[in-house]
DNA sequence: ACTGTATTTCAAATAATGTTGAAACACCAT
DNA sequence: ATGGTGTTTCAACATTATTTGAAATACAGT
């Protein structure tokens, strides 16, 4: 399919040892290959973007003890109704956190992707090292 | 050293599947204590930051092959000089990859840090299920 | 239907992040 | 020193994310 694996590289000066061995992984078409494409990429990415606050880090943390309404994590989080409402709609959007309507209360909890990215190093109980 | 445990989930009404799970957990002070602290979760987060978006994680994802100097991720990422340099920057700040000098080149590689999250499920080679 | 509580939505203001092209810097060879 | 190549920095701009407070929705009890 690929043509011209090792020709490529030839097009550009390199450094030595990147140039060994970026030819022992197939030159850029070989390397190109190993990389996930492009919508895992931009999957992946919008996940990292939900988990990239400490309000919505510490929201994941808590659903991955219990389940959990609104107004505990409000109590928790100490911020307007609002703020969360905003940051619990940014982890849904993001398929990490779900919420069941029980009576006059919303109950999240973690989807299953949600608790896998919760179960994470780093993400232990208080201080990690 | 916590005085009211309990007490405090009865200043507010909670629908009784989270009262009950709640009390098990040692109410919202127990709750509280099994949470990361505010510094690990800033730090979490913006390790998060750094890895949402595509171009990084394809950096990463890259760099996690083998170490390549610049004008290679360049050749694959297909972007401009100084955009390349501001993701670049971005994840070294974060501290997930370094770069040596080396000649003309600058060569970047993972740094421990980096390696451990570039090594993670839906991270593998191409599409993932 | 009406009230009260829990939660979300909206639009406007603010803040953070990403992009662009030009200029600068660092290093090697001459 | 000069020139060429690889890479970064800078400032202006464009885009996107977050915060805020007010208004809206949804539900339960009366």
């Amino acid at each position: 399919m690929t043509e011209d694996r090792k020709d490529r590289d030839a097009s550009l000066p390199l450094p030595p040892d990147v140039e060994e061995s970026l030819c022992r992984s197939g030159g850029i078409a070989g390397l190109v290959e190993q990389l996930p494409d492009d919508a895992a990429l931009t999957r992946e990415s919008t996940v990292h973007r939900a988990l990239a606050d400490p309000f919505r880090l510490k929201i994941l943390a808590m659903l991955s003890v219990q389940p959990l309404c609104v107004c505990v994590i409000k109590a928790v989080l100490a911020i307007a109704d609002s703020k969360l409402s905003y940051h619990l709609s940014v982890l849904k959007t993001a398929g990490l956190i779900a919420g069941d309507q029980q009576g006059n209360w919303i109950i999240y909890r973690l989807t299953e992707d949600g608790a896998m990215w919760a179960a994470r190093p780093g993400n232990g109980p208080r201080q990690e090292g």
